[in-house]
DNA sequence: AATTATACGTACATGAATGTATGTTAGCAA
DNA sequence: TTGCTAACATACATTCATGTACGTATAATT
């Protein structure tokens, strides 16, 4: 048995990096070995030296098949954030948390990133890379702020950098609380009421009572 | 040379940890060795396996060392809750940011458990221990949401565990990205205005607009 | 049909970290 | 002053993960 149809390949791949989710959040990433996750898929090392050149590219490779389908901001998204800036903030964090709500295998990964991983190395390359550019950036935060303060949708008087720095740090917050202990999980079915705290909050107070 | 003093054995312990600090920050907590962590030390690995039972148990006393005498959540401290629970929830969430953005070690410690560390086997009890229960334990948060409210000094819709929840959020997704890239360390300058909107926007309407 | 490259499995060589056992010296108590 | 033991250093055994070289059979290509 070997050589297998493209699609058996495909397939043998994406059960490493199914057994790496597994074994990752379980004994964290530095102290599983290959041959562990090699066993775990049912194959052994060869395979995997197959598919990838290393215990870190096969890290970068399970984040990237999760995270890149996601694309909070492909094209069609940044369109949404110039004509309703506000609303536009609002929904991506709630796709965001949504997701990482339902969808199991979403939480693991951030579950392994936030809890399961050191970030040195390369490692702090590639969570630059995938986590704070494709997903919660901060540029583009700090952007819809900005459009949404000249569309006179929210008044605030910290800038829209200090802005986007304090969503992104509760959104990011929730989510290590949530991810931390599966306990915490349950209490965050209302977040939707955090995140109005948030912005009830940086609204000036003119605008809080015209409201 | 062996046989040191009493005092040159507390100091051979200090410098022990001082190096796991630097080391465990550079390299990450499991991929420094004990060996690097005595050369960096001065000493050898005989030294470590003399005043620690393992590398977990270095890692403990690391932690112990920096968050213990802070004790947050000391007696007076309880006290002061009692009486102004608002100004409790402030003063202590200021005083925990001051010390971050002041302290260095005190810092350095905070990026490794948050950036540099795999909480798995033993590790989630000790973050358990000294992180929860030192730090910022929710549940004393919670009580002096809870109290604060039956004092009129606030009021909010959620429940004092919901927003307990949400301070701590934010407070450690503060931390978290202020720990992550020293770039965004100098953003977190008002924290202070961060943690009004968090404030102000808890408070309903009523109270907001009457202040 | 023959060839070639693919998709692995197997085997080995290397290094590195851990734990422990044992040596050694100098403070400290009697 | 003599043990005794604290405070390490040294040495060794064991385990374990990694990387790579090589084998191999089959799908794809020609």
């Amino acid at each position: 048995m070997v050589r297998k149809t493209r699609e058996d390949a495909q397939d043998t791949r994406d059960r490493i990096l199914d057994a790496a989710i597994l074994l990752f959040e379980k004994q964290g990433v530095s102290k599983v070995s290959l041959d562990a996750i090699a066993r775990q898929a049912g194959v052994t090392r060869g395979a995997i030296y197959w598919h990838f050149q290393d215990k870190t590219a096969l890290f970068s490779a399970m984040i990237e098949r999760v995270v890149c389908p996601l694309k909070i901001f492909r094209e069609d998204n940044l369109a949404f954030m110039e004509r309703d800036p506000l609303e536009f903030l609002r929904a991506t964090t709630r796709e965001f948390l949504e997701k990482i709500a339902h969808d199991a295998n979403f939480r693991r990964i951030f579950e392994i990133m936030w809890h399961k991983c050191e970030y040195v190395g390369d490692m702090v390359e590639i969570r630059r890379k995938y986590i704070e550019e494709g997903e919660s950036h901060i540029d583009v935060i700090q952007k819809a702020f900005s459009l949404a303060r000249e569309k006179n949708q929210i008044f605030f008087a910290m800038t829209p950098r200090e802005a986007a720095f304090g969503l992104v740090s509760l959104v990011d917050g929730m989510i290590f609380n949530w991810t931390k202990n599966h306990a915490s999980l349950a209490e965050c079915r209302n977040w939707q009421c955090l995140l109005d705290v948030f912005f009830r909050g940086l609204s000036e107070q003119t605008v809080s009572c015209a409201r």
